[in-house]
DNA sequence: CAAAGCATGTAAGCAGTTACATGATTGT
DNA sequence: ACAATCATGTAACTGCTTACATGCTTTG
């Protein structure tokens, strides 16, 4: 359950280098995921030895050889089963509100600074999303249905981290910081 | 980042077992962490090696004798310090957002079972944690800013879960399924 | 001239999950 | 009789992150 499926759900569009793989995870924010070439190419490989997708390698004059891979019919079977599988409940970790559990003893001060600095990081990161939302998250928009899908995946990733910022602020509030 | 802390969390309210802390974790359903004994004695074991927990053994006649862990000075400077420290942002991971990415061009009978079995394993979910929440998700209630923090950590689960109902059935309208 | 981009990877480690192992006691 | 609770742990594995390594090209 995890970077493979993603993998296979690119290259259903059309085939991409691992390179480009790596860009994309990094572009989709709404996946939250910050794999690294580590992941992705290591995920090629094995998919690759299970015969899910095929390598073209692609000589180039002075950058090094760009493989490309390329989705088989078995790949698609793959990744069609985990579509159709066990749905997943939303992993909501996050650590900062487990940080708040115990900081009912701390000073006003203690607690306003924590607070102000949560909030802080939410709007910047608020802002950021927003503009890469802006600048469009590249789908391929093959159908309006997709369109459709993509754009209601940002803004609901966007809307996690507003919920986030509207709730810490309405509890400062609260706690009369 | 992890765990350490909340276990420096339990034991700053009094001293636990590690069996105890095991359950405490499973019960705060606002924490989202399934962790196991693996990861509950390891981390004892690594704190007490610190010097940031102190043991004291109790023999008991027929069962395992308990090990009670009581946090010291060092643990305590610990703990604060992590809280103080820089904030993190949530992790939104959601694999099945993730799955919907892929899933346009699927048939509407296919998407629209995946899209129902999301619905209903969520709304079970939400059945489930309002139920514990009326239980009481126990905090030690030693102040009343305790209490208001616990009870707006555990709505603000709840309402992650809700959110998420409310988000997929409305793209469900939306795609006319 | 430095930084960012293209393009491939490796190494090491942490966090977390699943499953296993032991064994007595209490509740249904 | 079976399951749950008390109470400790171990083993094996997956997923993910951080950091490193190489080397050329394009852009500011």
């Amino acid at each position: 359950m995890s970077i493979r499926y993603a993998i296979l759900g690119f290259l259903s569009w059309k085939p991409f280098t691992g390179y480009e793989l790596k860009k994309r995870f990094a572009d989709a924010l709404s996946f939250h995921w910050a794999g690294t070439s580590n992941q992705v190419y290591g995920a090629l490989l094995g998919l690759h030895k299970e015969g899910a997708v095929t390598i073209e390698v692609i000589p180039q004059e002075k950058l090094p050889a760009r493989k490309v891979y390329t989705i088989t019919q078995k790949g698609r079977d793959e990744l069609k089963t985990w579509l159709l599988g066990d749905p997943d409940l939303p992993a909501f970790r996050n650590l900062q509100r487990t940080r708040l559990a115990w900081t009912a003893d701390l000073s006003d001060d203690e607690l306003r600074t924590i607070l102000t600095h949560y909030v802080q990081r939410l709007s910047d990161q608020i802002i950021l999303y927003r503009e890469q939302l802006r600048r469009g998250e590249e789908s391929p928009a093959r159908s309006s249905r997709e369109i459709l899908i993509w754009k209601r995946l940002g803004e609901a990733s966007l809307a996690g981290y507003e919920s986030e910022l509207a709730w810490i602020e309405s509890l400062k509030t609260e706690l009369g910081l």
